[in-house]
DNA sequence: CACTTTTTTAGGAATGGTTATTAATCGAAA
DNA sequence: TTTCGATTAATAACCATTCCTAAAAAAGTG
């Protein structure tokens, strides 16, 4: 959901019963400035700069909101803190484990893959989890 | 690196410049018996009932020693608590994102998905950390 | 063996991202 | 305009994990 035009996501909230807030519109207006994946504090401070009485509550209640409605995604790795993206289309991402960046692998189509996954497994799997680790170029310098 | 002989365990102890102390040996051997992915709680737990004086935070430090030379991996998904593992060969689990269960999947080869993931992109991969999330067979009949 | 040095531990306090609470405020519907 | 649920700001609570410190154990060293 990269990028919606208004009216889609105007229908998407109503759709969910939730209203579009100005404070969430700011969230979604943050993140989509960003274009990477920041964290619930990077957007937080974004959105401070516009409306310098929003509270961190908030955001992390709109970043809920916008995740459960299907416009962003939450990227779920152990070290702290959760990272944001907008691009819900089933894709691999990896983050790299020293400075923490993530980055889209493009080339790689994620269907055939997680056929074969199902083919081995009796759980039902929610593909857009799927998560790979590494080190970045600039990290594999440093030894 | 599961169910290594005990020379195997003092010698990797012993390179790494660490002491295989009463502690250590007592989460080993905690991890051997429980098969699963156990938490650091649920280690610490089943320490304590050998070794009433452990401390949590030693337990902690402990499974550290034990994934820094490699007889443990830990598996860092977002929702805490970290669940540590016995098996340290490339393999893929996958995560029921509702109950929390871990299960690997048997029959999935994990080299020539790397080779692909490595084929499109500049980070250097530490293929350990592949993971897949989804809904066990028991929490897909609850909707 | 002593003695010294280093490592490890137990206990508890601190951390920090995230959630929960609560009272105030907003906003849509009647 | 009144009403009532939804949302917000502010702040307290949460909790897995880490950090701190003095004591204990282990590892050199002569």
């Amino acid at each position: 959901m990269i990028g919606s035009p208004e009216r889609d996501v105007r229908e998407r909230f109503r759709r969910s019963g939730y209203t579009l807030t100005s404070q969430r519109r700011a969230v979604l207006d943050a993140l989509e400035d960003f274009k990477g994946h920041p964290s619930a504090e990077e957007v937080y401070l974004a959105v401070k700069k516009k409306n310098p009485k929003v509270a961190l509550g908030t955001v992390y209640q709109a970043l809920s909101v916008l995740e459960e409605i299907g416009l962003i995604e939450a990227k779920r790795w152990s070290e702290t803190p959760v990272r944001y993206d907008l691009n819900t289309e089933p894709h691999y991402d990896i983050r790299c484990t020293r400075c923490g960046e993530v980055a889209e692998i493009p080339g790689l189509k994620f269907d055939d893959f997680a056929a074969r996954i199902r083919e081995n497994t009796t759980y039902k799997v929610t593909n857009t989890s799927l998560v790979i680790e590494g080190h970045c170029p600039a990290c594999q310098t440093e030894g």
